[in-house]
RNA sequence: GUCUCAGUAGCUCAGUUGGAUAGAGCAACCGCCUUCUAAGCGGUCGGUCGGGGGUUCGAAUCCCUCCUGGGACGCCA
């Protein structure tokens, strides 16, 4: 006699697959298309898995809810026969409500966390396969806005979902690092800057020229001419021009890592502009060679018009390159040294048509790979409705918000907990934690409008509800003594019962799952949604169910799946770039 | 003007890719710490799903149209 529910264990349990396949015999389908039809009630009381018969009605030319009913005498003993954990199988109207056998499914999945720990949810749909991922992407000597912000975490939850499902993400930090914007720099410099002064404060000091650059400049037109002047001594190699501009790039650098490291963000490649300057000769050769370059209005450009968009510029008049020229380059530069099975561009809406182009013109010369990039869109961050504007100096700094952040974590632990052992990196991890789960728990596409307020709110649908979750979790490990999995794993009959422990086993269940979606749409955000739910459903579980002081069989039990939740929101935390304190 | 994204509770957003009575959080108000962390839990209040048509057993979800807002539309990146 085999155990009810050895058939359905696996690396992913899934339950809905499984029900699929033994039930898509009996009604003659493939399981593909039984999956489709199933679905989860809205109201947990009306089961675990639905499956709505209306469809088959034609087919059938029967009622549906004469199907239903039919269909349910039927699948029972299937169910029955294959071992399938069902408890029991009602029939309201045209729908066949389905129960799991809650003792047996809950074991099962908490053995698999507790098995697989942190792997838990790991898939190898990538099969190893490289996948490259430009984000953040800040411009040198510009400060860290929070604009940018968007970009940098969702990218690294993006590249950390990808390496969960088994490809190897490459993050490419591909820096503004060349342009105008660095001749008029220069020119601001040297007229009202200091080394002293930009060696004291890199990047405020730079900002501070660049927006002085910009008030002058209305005022005296010959400054833009200067600026355009030393951008081109900088591109011609001058010696002066060049050691500025490598100097203002180390210190807006050492600058930004102050901040991915708060945020704990690393990169493997920190490739940026410049570093394709000397790569542009390649994709404008091959365009010519395959005669996709044609010449309009003075500049060169590949014509587009078949695919209903405007032609993308290759080539100024005056023989320069632009903004495509080099992602052109670059993805080339890429596919060659990488041989990347993804390309994924974590960058803003305003930039839709831009990388539809680059595709398109990568397709046309013939590189099937282009097929497989992705451009990543988000919405924009806004202040009171508007952009925000760096030339304007109306731009909210992220340095400034995640120290508000960290100041506002520490008040709150210094009035609920004082003895905190390591007070400071638990104010850090919530803090900034506060501010990235911000940017991520919603749709990716929409755009935020920047309130402090809500950002450093810690109740409700935050980071640090979650993070305050996982502790809570971690107190109750360590209060009860426990020791983790000694053997087989074992549900008395009663210590599980009850709806609020169900929700949470069912969500653990639905992790993997949760992970697929995640990738599949490119949206960290569905991760953000889950975590929010296992940590409501786990503090509903809290409040209802005592975990300790019961008699040890149960209190095992309990702890057990108490054990296996703290993994689960500790990963997911991870995935998002969260860290994910003990005690807090 | 063309293309594109969006419009759901006072605010911020979900809504399992067409299913059962449209859900959370914030804010406001009320209740719960002599046993596991109150950064929590429970409750009250709050809706013509932008408007109008259509598709069908069934629409917040798909199609058409209009309204409103954001963004992009060749020598910036």
């Amino acid at each position: 006699m085999f155990k009810l529910s050895e058939k359905v264990r696996g690396p992913i349990m899934d339950y809905r697959k499984q029900l699929a396949s033994l039930v898509a015999p009996v009604l003659e389908l493939t399981e593909a298309d039984v999956l489709r039809l199933l679905e989860t009630p809205k109201d947990p009381k009306m089961g675990d898995i639905a499956f709505p018969t209306f469809q088959l009605a034609k087919t059938l030319r029967k009622a549906p809810p004469v199907i239903a009913a039919e269909l349910a005498e039927k699948i029972g003993p299937v169910l029955k026969e294959a071992g399938y954990p069902v408890a029991e199988i009602q029939v309201v109207g045209a729908y066949i409500n389905l129960y799991l056998d809650q003792q047996s499914v809950a074991r099962d999945v908490i053995a698999a966390v507790l098995a697989q720990q942190e792997a838990y949810g790991n898939q190898n749909i990538g099969e190893g396969g490289k996948v490259t991922i430009d984000l953040s992407s800040p411009n040198i000597a510009k400060p860290f806005s929070m604009g940018h912000l968007r970009s940098t975490v969702i990218g690294n939850a993006i590249a950390n979902i990808f390496e969960k499902l088994g490809y190897q993400p490459i993050r490419i930090n591909h820096l503004g690092d060349w342009g105008t914007q660095f001749g008029k720099l220069i020119v601001a410099y040297k007229k009202w800057g200091s080394e002293e002064a930009v060696r004291e404060n890199p990047i405020p000091e730079l900002l501070r020229l660049y927006v002085k650059f910009h008030d002058e400049a209305k005022e005296d037109a010959s400054l833009e001419d200067q600026g355009r002047a030393w951008f081109k001594k900088l591109e011609d190699g001058d010696e002066e021009a060049q050691q500025l501009w490598q100097w203002f790039r180390d210190e807006s650098l050492k600058e930004f890592n102050k901040t991915y490291e708060l945020m704990n963000i690393r990169f493997d490649s920190l490739h940026g502009e410049a570093f394709y300057n000397d790569k542009m000769d390649r994709p404008i050769r091959e365009l010519q060679e395959k005669g996709l370059l044609v010449e309009d209005e003075g500049a060169q450009v590949v014509d587009l018009s078949e695919l209903d968009m405007p032609p993308c510029l290759i080539r100024k008049s005056d023989g320069a390159t632009l903004y495509a020229t080099r992602d052109l380059a670059a993805a080339l530069y890429r596919q060659d040294n990488y041989n990347f099975v993804k390309a994924l561009y974590v960058v803003g809406g305003e930039q839709r048509l831009h990388f539809r182009q680059v595709f398109a013109v990568l397709e046309k010369m013939g590189y099937q790979w282009a097929k497989e990039m992705h451009h990543i869109p988000f919405g924009m961050m806004l202040k009171d409705g508007k952009k925000m504007s760096t030339r304007k100096g109306k731009v909210i700094l992220l340095d400034e918000v995640l120290k508000q952040a960290i100041e506002d974590v520490q008040k709150v632990i210094a009035e609920k907990n004082p003895g905190l052992a390591n007070a400071e990196e638990v104010a850090k991890q919530v803090g900034v934690g506060a501010v990235i789960f911000h940017d991520l728990k919603n749709y990716r596409l929409n755009d935020i409008n920047f309130s402090l307020e809500d950002m450093l709110n810690f109740d409700g649908e935050t980071g640090p509800y979650v993070q305050y979750t996982h502790a809570r979790a971690n107190s109750l490990l360590r209060r009860g003594g426990y020791e983790g999995v000694n053997g087989e794993i074992v549900i008395p009959e009663a210590a599980l019962e009850g709806p609020e422990a169900w929700a949470v086993v069912t969500l653990l269940q639905n992790f993997p799952n949760v992970i697929k979606r995640a990738g599949e749409d490119f949206d960290p955000s569905v991760v953000g949604k889950y975590v929010i739910d296992l940590a409501q459903s786990f503090n509903k579980f809290y409040a209802h169910v005592r975990v300790l002081a019961e008699e040890e069989a149960v209190k095992t039990a309990r702890l057990h799946l108490v054990a296996a939740t703290a993994v689960v929101l500790r990963e997911a935390l991870r995935l998002l770039g969260l860290g994910a304190p003990k005690e807090m």
